[in-house]
DNA sequence: TGAAATCCGACGAAATTAGTCGGATTTCAA
DNA sequence: TTGAAATCCGACTAATTTCGTCGGATTTCA
């Protein structure tokens, strides 16, 4: 079970705009800098925006910046624009997958959790991010 | 993030084989009955076995058997065991995958994110799924 | 000796991921 | 008006991973 690169890319991203959030659109050339390909980026960045995470500004002097305040802006909201929706099993989206009923054990586990990586990733906004830079341990 | 097949079909055969427990060896023709290539499910219950979960007796009349008491076994066990540990990113393994401190806010995102999955799959044995096959909501 | 079963490495097809490329468009400022 | 700075976008490719399949070797029992 792995995330790709487009979700800890997308987070790097939508941490840096964050940071700098109220000082203008950031260029790609900018939010790039720390090691991510650049046209790779942009892509990403596509993504987000039609997620409504974030917004743009055009031409000379445009860039990147967050769509809404940090508070209000989830790691589920940057994971499921950049990967989708979590699915761990196909059960969960397409009954027919297989000719287990629905109350399957198994079908049953993966729902229970699905249901707790989303609360968890629900749970963590970036404003969060912001605060607690040092990453205070919290109570698993 | 998706689990792969892997998973899914390793825990299907785990939780047959848990239902079947005491009963004799399961032949690989049984524990596929229900959808699962044969030949696939074949290579993956290789991979449980080298992983100490079932234990195997050769030979006509030979089979598949779960190596520990229902309860001694987790998904966390059984996900390892078909995918390998669970690495939301390359920086919780990799040092130098970034020029990131140890200190990143993401990273240590990434990390809690991670310690949490491991726990909830930890929590989840074979016996519990035996226990309660209408899968009681659990308090999230 | 033959049938039932696991064991095993190698191979291949399909899907996904991780980019790259080339241009189109928008905007501002000189 | 023109040129530079920037995003936008669809198509393409290379690499990797996933999901199996195949053919045979080995073990065990009747």
């Amino acid at each position: 079970m792995k995330l790709s690169t487009r979700g800890k890319y997308g987070l790097y991203a939508m941490f840096y705009l964050a940071q700098h959030q109220g000082k203008g659109p950031q260029s790609l050339q900018n939010i790039a800098a720390t090691g991510v390909p650049k046209q790779y980026l942009e892509q990403l960045l596509g993504n987000l925006r039609r997620a409504g995470l974030v917004s743009t500004v055009r031409g000379v002097q445009g860039g990147y910046q967050i769509a809404k305040p940090p508070g209000d802006i989830s790691l589920l909201d940057i994971i499921d624009a950049m990967e989708g929706p979590i699915e761990l099993s196909e059960c969960m989206t397409d009954e027919s997958c297989c000719d287990r009923s629905c109350a399957c054990p198994v079908r049953k586990v993966w729902q229970r959790l699905t249901d707790s990586i989303n609360h968890e990733l629900a749970c963590v906004t970036l404003q969060s991010m912001l605060e607690h830079p040092e990453g205070e341990a919290s109570g698993i």
